[in-house]
RNA sequence: GGCCCCGUAGCUCAGCUGGAUAGAGCAGUAGCCUUCUAAGCUAUUGGUCACAGGUUCGAAUCCUGUCGGGGUCGCCA
């Protein structure tokens, strides 16, 4: 049950029923939207309605409103409707409505804040993809929870979600890769090595090394390079993966698809395929580009060369698809890929990629235009870069030295649950500081602590409830005959608004690809119930365990078990435990 | 130089796709531990939403320009 959305559909019909005239007006009845007021004491809910209505009727936007207002005089939930400011109504609705909102989450349970409004729409989230040349770092991490939560999210909403990774096994860093194993081969052989730059130096390949000599033996030893290159870069690829799943399986990620670039390649592939379609379709010209303006490359050289019309579809300029040296460009094989996403029916193609990408977004957007026909939306993310700290201070890290912080050492360190809220605690293509210190404290300070604690309080005031009341039933059965009308305190009334409002969070979420959203709604719902709890402090009243009347603290002892359930909702959603207890 | 992202309280950041008097945490100040776990709560100080125009009933939000920070710029992926 979505109290907001109920009543989006209620005001939609009063507008129809005063103003026929609007019946037809889909598009500017959608734009009307019921909320939370901005400030409590204008009421439970407000709507846009009369304002957004008023120019297209000719009308004065008061006048509309106290229209619409007289006609929810007679709706028996509403107990007052005021029309405010240049227009808005507000209502204030009866509590038994927010009593059935509680009533819902005991029923849908898992499923409250569950919705329909993917429609079962096809959506491919491709995320992480980092190239499969050694185990994943921080710099990964990132985009790996972030895609991960947003899949996760998506479905939840409904859509059909297929988490896809995309390995970039095709281009020359592999072959350096496969160079790199190979000097490892030799080290495991005996020989002494000497790694030289431009190599992958990480202690990682050791055991590769060791394994290829587990499977070749010697035999290798003494080929030349157009020999071993071949069965030597196989066998390394697939060791990287299998080292990149058990990093993302620390996390608790797991793809549906693994995609090779390689396939696309060769004669007759994919990229062959699209480029003849592209042709075909008058979207491939030989012609000449203009050098970037404001800063000609030393090495740039004016040439006629293989052009893919992206400017027709919103990019700045036509973008290359073959190298001077006759093989196709990242791009190019991108293309085909976005083609393949959209042939295997998807509709919505999520990429997500470091902020260093930023540039390549408006070409993959031509691209799946094109290639869709225009049925198919690209939405391009980009995840900031991370800044780790340790008590404020930076923690160096140098790429060159292969000394960088890994995703498992992270995890190691502060576990799952810390890294993946911390990460969601902040929007994606904002700068993220995360700090190891603060992350491992269990403090207010530190969000993941502050809502697993609010989680974990729900469970102690069920055990406080059944020391100070042996003999109360508070089974499921027992909480959902609670006399719920006793919940009538603004407080409660309260908390039970912003459990309400989680259905429409997670809607919109969605809807925008904001995962976290969901993390900050829970750090508010965790706030409030943790206010909640601390006014029993004050005001013995308002302590959810009265032993001396057990129904008023069935009916308390049922809010928080909603409350609970909300959190688990959204915990569970972003792929964070929700503790029992605190150790 | 072109393009993309960002600029909100001393600090770190939200701001529900255009709504009402711009919010939260930290830091600061003043309170609350014979406790439904103080692992927490309450109150309070603090903002020209970078700047200047524009669009309209209404702008932190959309458009244009300026300034400042970051990224990127055919043959890396």
């Amino acid at each position: 049950m979505d109290v907001f959305a109920l009543f989006e559909g209620r005001v939609t019909d009063a507008l129809k029923a005063n103003f026929p005239e609007l019946a037809d007006q889909a598009e500017l009845l959608a734009r009307v939207v019921v909320e939370p007021p901005r400030d409590v004491a204008h009421g439970d809910l407000s709507t846009n309605a009369a304002m957004v209505v008023a120019k297209p009727l000719g009308k004065n936007p008061r006048e509309v409103a106290a229209a619409l207002a007289d006609h929810f005089g007679s709706d028996d939930d509403v107990v007052t409707v005021e029309v405010a400011g240049p227009g808005f109504i507000n209502f204030r609705l009866q509590p038994k409505i927010w009593h059935d909102v509680l009533t819902a989450i005991a029923e849908q349970g898992d499923s409250f804040g569950r919705s329909d409004i993917g429609k079962g729409e096809k959506v491919n989230v491709e995320y992480v993809s980092a190239n499969p040349t050694g185990p994943m770092h921080v710099g990964h991490t990132r985009g790996a929870v972030y895609g991960d939560a947003l899949a996760a999210l998506l479905d939840y909403a409904g859509y059909d979600v297929t988490r896809e990774y995309y390995i970039n096994d095709a281009g020359s860093q592999v072959d350096t890769l496969a160079r790199s194993a190979f000097l490892r081969y030799r080290e495991a052989l005996g020989e002494t090595i000497e790694i030289p730059s431009g190599f992958y130096p990480g202690d990682y390949l050791i055991p590769v090394g060791q394994s290829l000599v587990e499977e070749f033996g010697s035999s290798l030893k003494d080929k030349p390079e157009t020999a071993w290159m071949a069965p030597v870069k196989q066998h390394v690829l697939a060791a990287m993966l299998e080292l990149i799943k058990a990093d993302l399986k620390k996390l608790n990620i797991e793809h549906d698809v693994f995609f090779s670039e390689k396939t696309l390649h060769g004669q007759g592939g994919d990229i062959d395929l699209t480029l003849e379609w592209l042709r075909q379709e008058g979207l491939v010209y030989e012609g000449r580009l203009d050098p970037p303006k404001g800063k000609t490359p030393e090495d740039w050289e004016d040439r006629e060369q293989t052009l893919f019309r992206a400017s027709q579809f919103g990019d700045d300029v036509d973008r290359p698809l073959v190298k001077s040296d006759g093989s196709y460009t990242y791009f190019a094989a991108d293309i085909a890929y976005h083609r393949n996403k959209v042939m295997r029916g998807f509709t919505t193609l999520i990429d997500v990629l470091g902020a260093d990408h930023a540039g390549y977004a408006s070409r993959i957007e031509a691209a799946v235009k094109a290639v869709s026909g225009g049925k198919a939306t690209a939405d391009v993310r980009f995840c900031q870069l991370v800044k780790l700290l340790r008590n404020g201070e930076p923690v160096k890290m140098s790429k060159r030295s292969g000394d960088l912080v890994t995703l498992a050492e992270v995890v190691e360190e502060v576990g799952v649950d810390a890294t993946r809220f911390m990460l969601l605690f902040r929007r994606n293509d904002a700068p993220l500081d995360f700090d190891f210190a603060l992350v491992k404290e269990q403090t207010k300070d530190n969000p993941v602590f502050y809502v697993q604690y609010a989680h974990a309080r729900t469970f102690s005031v069920f055990r406080n409830a059944a020391r100070d009341l042996p003999d109360l039933d508070t089974s499921p059965a027992a909480l959902a005959g609670a006399d719920l009308s006793l919940l009538a305190s603004p407080e409660e009334i309260e908390l039970i608004r912003t459990l309400g409002a989680w259905p429409r969070q997670v809607a919109a979420a969605a809807r925008a690809h904001e995962p976290h959203r969901l993390a900050f709604y829970l750090h508010e719902l965790a706030a409030q119930f943790h206010a909640f709890w601390g006014k029993g402090k004050d005001d013995p009243a308002l302590r959810f365990v009265n032993d001396k009347d057990p129904t008023l603290t069935l009916a308390r002892l049922a809010l928080v078990d909603r409350v609970r359930q909300v959190l688990s909702n959204g915990l569970g959603l972003l792929g964070v435990t929700a503790p029992q207890e605190l150790s």
